[in-house]
DNA sequence: GACATTTACTGAGGTTACCTCACTATGAGG
DNA sequence: CCTCATAGTGAGGTAACCTCAGTAAATGTC
């Protein structure tokens, strides 16, 4: 179902070292996620939230800023925008009058899910290119790129 | 030369899709590369300008932007910190005179070659841990996405 | 139960790394 | 000579972060 067109090897610059060419993908993957949310109107931040909020519900302001590794201060931001949108709302939260809960707005799970299901689309259209045997090795090798990185 | 700890694999998030994987890698790279920087107290774009003019030598403002894939106009940004930090200068062109040429002063190429080296130690720890095999897999696999992303 | 401490959010203001648009000085073609 | 294109930059703007200080509410202590 995943259409694989293998433009011409056209000899392409074979001559990049290995974190070259992790940082080409890397770029090339950013730059066609932006192009994916071009339909939505939606910055980058604001559709990370979106998902947050879309896969694990409704949640404390303070809660998304973990789920996103960002500042508070900056989840604040991001939901006046999403909200600014009509896309997600606060709401009080019973058990702690000083915490807020940001939930998604009915437009804004609408939205999440359009969101997610083109990511999906995308993201299968490049790695399934991928035999199975090229998917497990590539999981594998990340894997331990990142055992050798030092965390945090 | 290269030492390759492996920590305890603690069974991470071994259930994290193909793309997640990879960004998480990309993360950590990213951050890993910032770090490495302190030491010259020099920001990643300032660092990439270096490179460029370190491997290419001087060139015009807006070939250096060009290398950049910025606009010129950012380029004369970086170029002015790169200045006020002492570590490249402007120099009229001789064949044209709208022209500037940006080169490195030598506390530029020296902080330039330490931070090459910082940077090649560094990744070189990371992908060597690699064997030949995984690289040369990984190499290619890295080929393949990036012949199925739409380019630009 | 009063009081100190901690926690949750947000206003104010800053940073990095980009951008576009308009302007000046210069070069190039007819 | 005059028009047009090109090189760099001033002015001003944006996204996505940050810290620090302040307010309101909860929680622990005596």
């Amino acid at each position: 179902m995943v259409e694989c067109y293998r433009i011409s090897v056209k000899s392409a610059d074979a001559d990049e070292s290995l974190p070259e060419a992790f940082w080409n993908v890397a770029r090339a993957l950013r730059h066609q996620a932006r192009h994916t949310l071009t339909p939505w109107d939606i910055t980058p931040s604001q559709s990370r939230a979106l998902g947050v909020l879309l896969h694990h519900g409704a949640m404390r302001l303070s809660d998304l800023a973990e789920h996103l590794r960002i500042a508070p201060r900056s989840a604040t931001e991001v939901v006046d925008d999403l909200q600014s949108r009509g896309l997600a709302e606060r709401r009080p939260d019973a058990h702690d009058r000083r915490a807020t809960l940001v939930a998604l707005t009915e437009a804004g799970t609408a939205t999440g899910n359009a969101i997610r299901e083109a990511r999906q689309a995308e993201t299968e259209r490049v790695f399934g290119c991928l035999d199975e045997r090229d998917q497990a090795a590539l999981a594998r090798i990340l894997r331990q790129l990142r055992s050798v990185i030092p965390p945090h």
